[in-house]
DNA sequence: CGTTTTTGACCTGCGC
DNA sequence: GCGCAGGTCAAAAACG
């Protein structure tokens, strides 16, 4: 995201019924929380040139098990055009939001996500207060190469090699309400970078996965005009477990209603299948009076209050 | 002592 | 081409 550029995204207001473009910036400026008024947290969908039907068809598909994980990422890479964005509320367990970017681009690619967040983290995010967490499905990736290394990069010397241009990997952001800016999601992440944001008071830091030939990285920085929240990217996918899912799930599943206990002894992918199940749900609810039925599917149970 | 964080410098892409 | 901002590197410091 950089500053001054055009994120056009498209979001759907259930009063209006009816999308519109938005921007998004790195000053934290982010749709769902505009003016900080709940009820004018936009319930983001699917849109533009893409019906939400296919996306939702995707996600039935991804949700009912025949369709996995990593299928349902790269089915969003084409789906969704190469910039897609997929924001789903923590609430997404209840409300449902899903925001694709208007791009022409629709270029398919072999790449892949990681919606690393675990329920550890979302425990741990909703240890405040009712935690408001978004998925992002970001970027103008336009394909995917394992060719992350920057080893043939030198500082001083070699200066001459030309680098091979490295095409972005997808990114998934993950909006939480948190006071804690580096959430637990059950991976190892090196900090290997900070940096002040144009028009922000806070830093984005760098993170990189330590797991060795793991090239994930994330991002994570607080919203400005919202510093609760925090903004976690995520780009590239692990190519391994989470060394913590065993203790990410027995700790969530302390703090889990009963109904999502099993699934939170999943692994995460899991985990974020059953959030995107309530989400599809929600999404299937709306007709009627979509936000109505977004707060009052709220179930506190599912609020990840800690005592 | 190995690992992680900090931080200034450097690299790169983009808009003007 | 220049300047700006985002992203990354890597040496030093801090930490466990």
């Amino acid at each position: 995201m950089s500053e001054g550029k055009s994120n056009p995204y498209n979001i759907f207001d259930p009063f209006n019924d009816s999308f519109s473009p938005f921007r998004t910036s790195n000053d934290g400026n982010y749709p769902f929380f505009h003016n900080n008024h709940p009820q004018q947290q936009h319930l983001l969908e699917a849109t533009q040139d893409h019906s939400s039907a296919p996306l939702n068809s995707t996600f039935r598909a991804f949700l009912d098990g025949s369709m996995d994980y990593n299928t349902l990422s790269r089915a969003f890479d084409m789906s969704c055009c190469s910039s897609s964005e997929v924001i789903s509320t923590d609430d997404s367990r209840k409300g449902a939001s899903i925001l694709s970017k208007n791009n022409n681009q629709s270029t398919p690619k072999n790449s892949s996500s990681a919606l690393s967040s675990s329920s550890e983290e979302m425990a741990t995010v909703g240890s405040e207060d009712k935690d408001k967490g978004k998925i992002i499905q970001d970027e103008q990736s336009t394909g995917c190469h394992e060719d992350q290394g920057r080893e043939e990069k030198s500082k001083n010397g070699d200066k001459s090699k030309k680098k091979e241009k490295r095409p972005r990997q997808p990114r998934f952001a993950f909006l939480t309400k948190s006071e804690i800016d580096n959430l637990e999601d059950g991976y190892r992440w090196r900090k290997y970078g900070q940096k002040a944001v144009k028009n922000s008071a806070f830093p984005r830091s760098y993170y990189r996965c330590t797991s060795q030939g793991c090239m994930v990285k994330k991002r994570v920085e607080r919203s400005f005009q919202d510093p609760s929240i925090v903004v976690t990217t995520y780009e590239g996918q692990h190519n391994h477990h989470s060394p913590a899912t065993l203790r990410a799930s027995n700790f969530a599943g302390m703090l889990m209603p009963p109904n999502l206990r099993s699934t939170c002894l999943m692994e995460p992918p899991y985990f974020q299948q059953e959030l995107l199940a309530q989400l599809l749900q929600m999404e299937n609810n709306r007709p009627d009076d979509p936000m109505s039925k977004l707060y009052q599917n709220l179930d506190p149970g599912l609020q990840f209050r800690l005592p």
